[in-house]
DNA sequence: GTGATAAGTAAGCAG
DNA sequence: CTGCTTACTTATCAC
């Protein structure tokens, strides 16, 4: 699916998310980032009626609300790309392991052929080993 | 974050998605199933008004989305819980793994041990050894 | 009130 | 047009 590759970023930056803030006065931005008692201070002393405060407020709840969907899917992405981490970092230990496993599993068979040359050499000498010196572990 | 276990997996089944369908004989499960073609034989049928008919597609149109959207929703879930199932599974073979790497480390230090003992008692015997058999790999 | 998340809506891309 | 994906909106839940 190629089809996010080519698409921007910052979409619906033309849409009108909600109706223009009521008093342009008050940009977006200071409506999320004010605390609700500076709000309330700034919107007395503009004197709005009862509804007009009711969709400032309710334009605040909404922006706050854009910003927690778009940390929710950036949260939702870095979760992805850890896990995919994760795995890819499991692999790479289960590689080394595996290598690890091969050098031993030589070494065992190293081992077992060294000792077995030992053992006939031993036989060929006449030499009788004793009986727990005769088998492998 | 326990606050998803006790949420309700239908909420939102009371809030009108869009306007009523305009002719209430065509249901919005007909709408979104019926092809085309048909649609377009009912809409003419009944006589609908241009703009009447522009509804019904749009309408038809947001409840394919509202399909679609909910499809999306499931394989993000399902590529999640996979890449979790991977993880596990890759966990479990690294144990497995381990376990012969630590069972194959036991049997070279078995082997050594042996080979030792082997050459302990040729030399005991005054036994001369050939080089090649005097160390280990 | 604040933050988070599931479901729904709309826009845009690909086929 | 269909299907998918993203950003946004809304309803809800927990704190």
């Amino acid at each position: 699916m190629p089809q996010d590759m080519k698409r921007n970023g910052e979409r619906r930056s033309s849409l009108p998310p909600l109706s223009p803030s009521v008093c342009a006065d008050i940009s977006d931005g200071e409506l999320v980032s004010v605390s609700v008692r500076e709000l309330n201070r700034r919107l007395k002393q503009r004197g709005l009626s009862r509804e007009q405060v009711a969709r400032m407020k309710q334009r605040r709840r909404t922006l706050k609300n854009r910003g927690y969907a778009a940390s929710c899917r950036v949260k939702r992405i870095e979760q992805k790309d850890e896990l995919e981490s994760e795995k890819t970092q499991e692999w790479r230990d289960m590689e080394g392991m595996q290598d690890d496993n091969n050098r031993m599993r030589d070494e065992v068979a190293a081992l077992r052929a060294k000792y077995e040359a030992l053992k006939r050499f031993a036989i060929h000498k006449n030499i009788p080993l004793p009986p727990e010196l005769q088998i492998l572990p």
